[in-house]
DNA sequence: CTTGTTTATGCAACTCGTTGCATAGAAGGA
DNA sequence: TCCTTCTATGCAACGAGTTGCATAAACAAG
């Protein structure tokens, strides 16, 4: 149940709009956690009645009002409960790799444009990210006074990046089989 | 809904019993999918019903008795069909990095012996994975005459070892920092 | 002036996944 | 003998996540 605590860490680095965390969860939050509209909001309106969370009504010209929430200090009791309980360390469920064993039962080469696109999202993730670091994390850096925030939400992004370099070597490796497997398949 | 196709492939890999498969699932094909014994046999039952798969009651002495699941063509069909769709890469949710984005509101020093927590996990999978690598896929290996399917298997498996060796790495980094804010912390 | 897009919020229904519990036979150790 | 462990299957309830749909105001393009 960490969404609520992925919204809290979000709502403390920066209050907003339900609408305004969904986006940020397509964008740099959504590099560790992804959320539709419909969660977020039910889970908004679940910590707002639990009293985690404050509602302030913000009027706007040009569009619609919207409902800006900030953590209140249940909400950051609550977070800084769960950040002091252990967590199992996820496993990892990857429909792609059911889909390169089942080849095995099927046309192995009829996998590849598949693997492409996927190698292709992932090339534009990482691209992505590395715009995120170069704009967000280089510059002054003013030495003696790191920001905590700052380093964290940069260690994370490391993290993207590693893991978007390493899926991306990997469907290269995955390509290379499958092409390997095709030829042996063509030439049989 | 890719847990239908999972053990699909799994019972193409060889046939079993709600009990194996759950068995599998926490090791070879937990590279890459979880889930419970739970889930499992609800799945079964409900792809038997659709004529998915067939089943065979074996009696056996020293233990219960066992219900043998294999693909039936329906199943085979429906897995052949769901291979030739494309699917959308994955999304990662890790609740690691919400707790690391967290500590910027707490102590990031606390986090430590939770982080080394999930390192030693990654480690220990890591070897897993690497024993089982010398297991399966060294050896004779007949030049002229590869296994498709020990193949693909093989490269979802190397796909698993890039995974952890990654996070293994990045849990490093994410130390490194935490050890420097909690020294910055200290001192100032 | 209608259509489509962006901002903004929400309900209802459904599927997927987890947790707790229950049963049951056989083996092995205290 | 009792207790635990392993094999083997399953129900019931709940919580998490997805999908489809609905509303509504403002603006831009055709």
């Amino acid at each position: 149940m960490a969404l609520d605590h992925a919204i809290l860490v979000s709502l403390l680095e920066q209050p907003g709009s339900g609408y305004e965390l969904a986006r940020r969860f397509e964008r740099s939050i959504g590099y560790f956690w992804t959320a539709t509209h419909q969660q977020i909001y039910r889970v908004l309106k679940r910590m707002e009645s639990d009293g985690w969370i404050d509602v302030r009504e913000v009027p706007q010209q040009a569009r619609p009002d919207k409902k800006e929430y900030s953590v209140a200090a249940p909400g950051r009791a609550a977070l800084a409960a769960w950040l002091h309980e252990p967590i199992e360390p996820e496993s990892v469920r990857h429909d792609l790799a059911v889909k390169i064993r089942g080849a095995a039962f099927d046309d192995p080469g009829a996998l590849i444009r598949e693997v492409e696109r996927h190698h292709r999202t992932h090339t534009d993730r990482l691209a992505h990210y590395l715009a995120g670091e170069r704009r967000d994390f280089t510059g002054p850096d003013a030495p003696g006074e790191p920001d905590a925030g700052q380093e964290l939400q940069h260690v994370v992004l490391r993290g993207g990046i590693a893991y978007e370099r390493m899926t991306i070597a990997w469907l290269e490796d995955v390509l290379a089989t499958l092409h390997r497997l095709a030829a042996a398949h063509g030439t049989r």
